[in-house]
DNA sequence: GCATGACCCTGTAGCAAATACAGGGGCACT
DNA sequence: AGTGCCCCTGTATTTGCTACAGGGTCATGC
């Protein structure tokens, strides 16, 4: 028996992912299915374990599966131009300044509205007036 | 005839709300039953449309829909202390703060490595280098 | 007087990205 | 042989909608 053999829990302790997380990358396309064993469980090589980290980080800094789809098989493709991993990154890094932007301009409007609050009865309360229409 | 009583696809324009998503909204408790006409249309009266009004605020304000039945059910008993409502917005609040930290640090490290890329070859990139392991 | 099209109805399935069972089988240790 | 942990498949749940499918109703035009 080959020692670097995994299973799906021993993948999953060094991920911190959980198994059915893993099972579910599987499903979808993200990590390759690994050969099985007699009694049918997945048996995972070093590589599998490369890729699961890659996925991990990856989610980590907020990549959809998709784009993480992408970006592994551009990685795969080692000759190729890295304009189009930079693409994918430059994309994502405006979707989180977006976000932050929206989240301030929100939170602006919290404080302005939780401000207003004097905690007395809710027939009084700003909070449910700045909601309220008209 | 009621002049005040709006059809469903009149409540939505009003609001700015997709007809699907009212009927959502109806289904998971947050609007009442409106009365049917004889045709089994929805009837509406104008304390839908007010309601209907608080809630896409209150989702605007990025409240959860939990958080909005909590908001929906204290406005309804206006003699109550508006501590519960206070609570409700500080908790969101600290919410997107949260998001708002965690996503400022997310993109320090989307700028960190997009800067490092040469757009060269996959082989030297430092994107797809800094997801991998090791 | 009915045809057309815009609107409405219910019920179900889909999206992201997992998570959580249910119901069963495998494996190691005692 | 029993205990307990791990693994298997398949389905359902979460959030907040959106998108049909397959029908019924209503207003307007001719």
């Amino acid at each position: 028996m080959n020692s670097s053999i995994l299973t799906i829990g021993h993948l999953a302790k060094q991920t911190s992912t959980k198994v059915e997380t893993i099972r579910f990358y599987e499903k979808n396309g993200l990590l390759p299915e690994p050969s099985r064993t007699e009694g049918n469980y997945r048996a995972y090589e070093p590589d599998h374990l490369n890729r699961l980290s890659f996925i991990r980080r990856a989610r980590d800094l907020g990549f959809s599966l998709d784009q993480i789809r992408a970006l592994l098989a551009l990685s795969d493709n080692r000759g190729q131009s890295c304009a189009a991993v930079d693409a994918i990154a430059s994309e994502h890094r405006a979707e989180v300044e977006k976000k932050i932007t929206d989240l301030m301009a929100l939170k602006a409007e919290l404080d302005r509205m939780i401000d207003q609050c004097e905690c007395g009865i809710v027939a009084d309360c700003r909070i449910i007036e700045t909601l309220s229409p008209k």
